[in-house]
DNA sequence: AAAAGTTGTTTGCTCATACAAATATAAAGG
DNA sequence: CCTTTATATTTGTATGAGCAAACAACTTTT
């Protein structure tokens, strides 16, 4: 098998799992309506509702641009709305958004089994050590460097 | 922080992750003028000049039609061309491509040699880890049962 | 050897995400 | 106060990947 060739090679291995993990995120989550990225961000507002989409951006992990996009499709299914403040836009669920919140908790808990359900073991922190692995790979440094930069 | 709720989500993980190594990647095959997917589907061929189409998406782990116009944009590049085959589309890589051998590789190693600086041994054999992941993922039968169906 | 089925590829469309540039508001300095 | 600079958001555009349906070519059946 030539694929032995790059199953070594981390942007091949991770990406193919993206994939794989999406697909099965949107089963899970298609009942509730709404995609998972999109239900992640109504679960980050019944935690905090009124949130700058700055922060959400922070917690999800996404570009601001893509959280706006994100927010304009949650708005037109009227599950949230935005109020500005300043330079800020601040998220709040709306009621429909926040009927929401057990079917979404459902869905998660759905995926999770599930993967968990195959993988067994090789699931055993897995998801944790991948957010380690992408914190270190974020630092502007690129770790080289224990410290930060002087002043 | 609220996002401590999100860390043991693989779908959130892996697809983190996926982003921040695909910029990476971009970055490291930037100079070779082709991008990181492009360049694994040219190192195939590097090692099996005239294979099929399906072959490539197996390998790649994509989508027929994903493989479709990445040839299409290589065959513009001039990078490969292909030969039809019956129904069987089979790819060579043109002398231009083959040119690219020593870069691509380069390229490879220089991405590799960057997350492995940043992860030290948080790195150790994460590749192939999240390969088997993927595999196990894959089976159809979710891997609920240890034969497969009967005839 | 024609009909029906199978397999490999292509086409049209959609989605998620991102970058870069534009915009809008606030904060700081003279 | 007005100008400059910083910060948050939006807009326009691009890219990578996918699905579903269409198409094309081979295989099996009869």
């Amino acid at each position: 098998m030539l694929d032995i060739y790059f199953k070594e090679c981390l942007y091949f291995s991770a990406n193919r799992l993206g994939r794989i993990i999406t697909k099965m995120a949107e089963d899970a989550f298609a009942s509730s309506g709404v995609s998972p990225t999109a239900a992640f961000l109504l679960m980050a507002l019944y935690e905090r509702d009124g949130i700058s989409q700055k922060e959400l951006g922070q917690i999800l992990h996404l570009q601001p641009s893509t959280v706006t996009r994100l927010i304009e499709k949650l708005a037109a299914k009227q599950l949230l709305y935005n109020r500005v403040d300043g330079r800020l836009s601040l998220i709040y669920a709306t009621d429909k958004g926040k009927s929401l919140e057990a079917v979404l908790h459902q869905c998660w808990d759905a995926l999770r089994e599930r993967y968990r359900a195959i993988l067994g073991d090789e699931e055993d922190g897995l998801s944790l050590h991948l957010y380690e692995v992408c914190n270190q790979l974020e630092q502007p440094n690129g770790g080289s460097t224990r410290f930060p930069a002087a002043p």
